[in-house]
DNA sequence: TTGACACTACGAATACATTCGTTACCGTAA
DNA sequence: TTACGGTAACGAATGTATTCGTAGTGTCAA
């Protein structure tokens, strides 16, 4: 009596995405040695990983190369999305309020960052209050 | 060659916690009946998933009554911080401004909760600048 | 063409997560 | 006290996630 598999990528997984999304279309290796700087796994590992999230359909992969050559089947930007609706329902109840206070509070805010979220939010929410949402 | 223990509660416990933050402390039995609403695990299922979240230190456990009372041990807020600040460096690549964007996109913003939001902002960027982070 | 070396594929190994079936307990109504 | 109905405890069952070891392939220089 299992689980049902995860609709959204896991840790291991966002890490990998995190490393093709930053420097774009990559060989295994060049992805393991990030990875290298923040855990301790085998090339193999990686891998496999990897093999995996083209089976699950996360990267694709350009076999007319060698070294085989991966991508993101995913942007960056809808996984965002994605995942930030998924933690809507379960843990913020719904509240989008409550997420984006949540939000504000997790980083170590600077000066400047904090004028840049301001302005950003302003757009944000006129984006939204255009677009009709009532 | 397994994986390391997860130091966050996953999707079901989170739903388990749900429920007992918004209703307060309560049986396996009163947490089973909201949960049936959104799925169909058996009452023993529930049982045991709390019993391993009291391992876990997420719950604690009223042995002096029957039937048996279980409490959160953490609470929502300190869960809900914990979780967007291991998402800011998962997902979000330490970009505050960008997760709280995502954060205001994610939801189906009305009229009224978009003031509201636009409210607690200004409160929660002042008192991160009041605290002094530069 | 052949050896050296890196890159791939495969599948075993093992802990974790989730689900139940079965059995043991408890308190209470009769 | 005893049977009954609900509650708890246990441990089995079975995916999933993650990690590697080992063996197969491809490329290229000598």
């Amino acid at each position: 009596m299992p689980r049902k598999p995860s609709t959204q990528p896991n840790d291991v997984e966002l890490s990998i995405l995190r490393v093709l999304w930053d420097r774009g279309p990559s060989s295994v290796r060049q992805v393991h040695e990030v990875l290298q700087l923040g855990r301790d796994a085998g090339y193999t590992t990686t891998l496999k990983m990897m093999q995996v999230m083209c089976v699950k359909g996360l990267l694709k992969r350009d076999e007319s190369t060698r070294p085989q050559i991966y991508r993101p089947s995913v942007s960056e930007e809808h996984t965002q999305r994605h995942i930030m609706r998924e933690l809507l329902q379960k843990v913020f109840a719904g509240s989008t309020r409550k997420m984006v206070l949540r939000a504000v509070e997790s980083g170590q805010i600077k000066g400047k960052e904090l004028a840049e979220i301001r302005r950003l939010l302003e757009n944000g929410l006129n984006f939204h209050f255009w677009k009709g949402h009532e």
